[in-house]
DNA sequence: CTGAAAGCGCTTACAG
DNA sequence: CTGAAAGCGCTTACAG
């Protein structure tokens, strides 16, 4: 039962042109909405090439017009790490959503460090296999701004950078959320208040850092104690460890991110120290994790999904335009749940 | 300090050709290592093309010889799923080890739903976005198989599908794991054990399933109470207080995947009954959190970088050679922790 | 407003 | 073993 061998000519621009009895110039010329071509031949056009199911090749096209109707997310970080982290599976999940209607796809890479990184950009723009990159857990004087400036490869941060960059940032504010946890256990009467950090190498990290800082000195108290790690559980287990076994630990610990804080609240409970009762956690991003650990975690929601679509959206239009302005997302904010509560031994 | 105006021109095959005084043809041959090319020739094109710098053109390659070079793995999960669960992004993670040095990408799709699903691959072949693909969450019956083959797209499965298949599969089988946790607990002394299932549409999850009131069987006790999730988190709680809050409540129960294990672990503290001296559980997939929650999980292995490695090393052999064998790697192992021990009340 | 032609940078029969 | 030419399927100045 095999199909009549109607028409096995494959449909191309050629085949349109002479159908529709114009050049295949104008054809892409009507494909394109380009000025220059009368309404009544371009309808006629149009509708010769939906009849005939044409479907303009996208390699012939990125072969003229050196693009690839593609964009790229590098991802440099331990697979650990990663592995635990739901932001980025979100924000990808964002991204998509708006890439998929506009024909575009994602070119995704995961790299083990900073040198396959860098070797990784160069490919992907030597291949022109992206026309764009999302940046993301932004660095210190970040290389990365420059070599992809150099390379001349349009780009959108997740987050402002500390130095000079010709790309637009969508952002969202780390400052406000950390700020909010800490206010919050202050006003539960917490006053010994450690923070469990990122890693500072990461601008997200250190800003976090800051904030608790900041916000510890708003409030009048002594500076907190702060563990630097590299955000992964193995870290924020150890770094929880060290801060509980001390002479005076703290009644609440701050953590820069969920995972750090749900490996936090297992050192308490084998501790054998009650969360909230002895010792009250945030964590940060709100990750589905969060809301089923027992106590539920009280935490800052950032909604990744919508950080995923907005930086998604700019770096179209930063294509499309050659400007975006940045984009600065509502502050993520404080969710407040089970494993925060006025300390037992306020002093 | 601008770069003197040396060579402006960029360097294609024509350059190369000319400076070597041969035919582009001929670059063209000893580039990719076909017959008829005298071994001189070769190296001096070859010594050419370095000294220039050359790099051949993906894009011209591409239109040319009707490949894209790229990978393609589309994920159809609603995305609070898909972010709780790692073992994508390890999978990948893995995946990508292998692309980076073949000068592969990884085009990324995730989508809600299985109409997205069917759409995104007709246009990834439509677009000749990729050369072929990653089916992973087989479903029974799996109309992905028939659609990727009525669309001449090469594919591996990630495991055995249930029905014909003119792919080669790369499997972990399910068995062995959920077995092994069953015996655990029946060496325990448990006895009323129950599962908390997966989706029942995908062959994983019932394949779990099976292998749980298999186990039970061959000890000799009676069938297990089992119900259904989607495995999610959510479904995860609520099934767990379904079962925990009946007469007779199960003293362990077996968890089809560790994000529900976790959130089981949640409902059992919230609910007072102690673990693992009033309720054991185990959990699937042995993810990071698995380690770092209270008590800490026992739990089955499944080594999901190494999966994401044999599956595109079998994918690429594949396209290269039209055919490649099924692949069966290791089966996942039981890792004993701390959410399992002899029950307090044996009956 | 429209056509014919060259160009994007490779690969691949086809002759010799 | 090698060369010249056509082809992959679009886009884009350039003429008219």
């Amino acid at each position: 039962m095999r199909r009549p061998p109607v028409n096995r000519e494959k449909v191309t621009i050629a085949v349109v042109a002479k159908q529709a009895g114009v050049s295949k110039g104008l054809v892409s010329f009507a494909l394109n909405d380009r000025p220059g071509v009368a309404a009544e031949t371009r309808a006629r056009i149009l509708q010769v090439a939906t009849e005939l199911g044409w479907k303009p090749s996208l390699r012939a096209r990125s072969l003229s017009t050196q693009r690839s109707f593609a964009l790229g997310f590098v991802i440099a970080r331990n697979p650990d790490v990663l592995a635990s982290d739901p932001f980025f599976t979100s924000f990808i999940a964002g991204v998509e959503s708006i890439l998929t209607d506009q024909g575009r796809t994602l070119v995704l890479s995961v790299v083990p460090d900073e040198a396959r990184e860098v070797k990784t950009y160069r490919s992907l723009v030597a291949d022109g296999r992206v026309d764009g990159v999302f940046l993301s857990d932004l660095r210190h004087n970040d290389p990365r701004i420059p070599l992809l400036s150099e390379l001349g490869l349009p780009a959108v941060t997740l987050g402002r950078p500390d130095g000079d960059s010709p790309f637009p940032a969508v952002s969202v504010d780390d400052s406000p959320g950390i700020t909010a946890s800490v206010a919050h256990l202050v006003t539960l009467g917490h006053r010994r208040i450690a923070h469990v950090a990122g890693n500072s190498a990461l601008l997200h990290g250190s800003r976090r850092r800051e904030a608790f800082a900041a916000a510890l000195r708003d409030a009048g108290l002594p500076e907190g104690q702060t563990v630097e790690t590299d955000f992964s559980m193995a870290d924020g287990s150890d770094a929880t460890r060290r801060l509980l076994t001390q002479d005076r630990p703290p009644t609440a610990i701050v953590f820069a991110n969920d995972p750090m804080a749900i490996a936090g609240l297992g050192v308490a409970h084998e501790l054998g120290i009650r969360v909230p009762e002895d010792l009250s956690i945030t964590g940060y991003d709100d990750i589905d994790f969060s809301r089923y650990v027992y106590p539920p975690l009280t935490t800052v929601s950032a909604a990744p999904m919508v950080w995923g679509r907005a930086a998604a959206t700019t770096l179209l239009a930063l294509m499309e335009n050659g400007t975006a302005d940045d984009v600065d997302l509502p502050a993520a904010r404080l969710v407040i749940r089970g494993s925060t509560a006025p300390p037992l031994n306020p002093w």
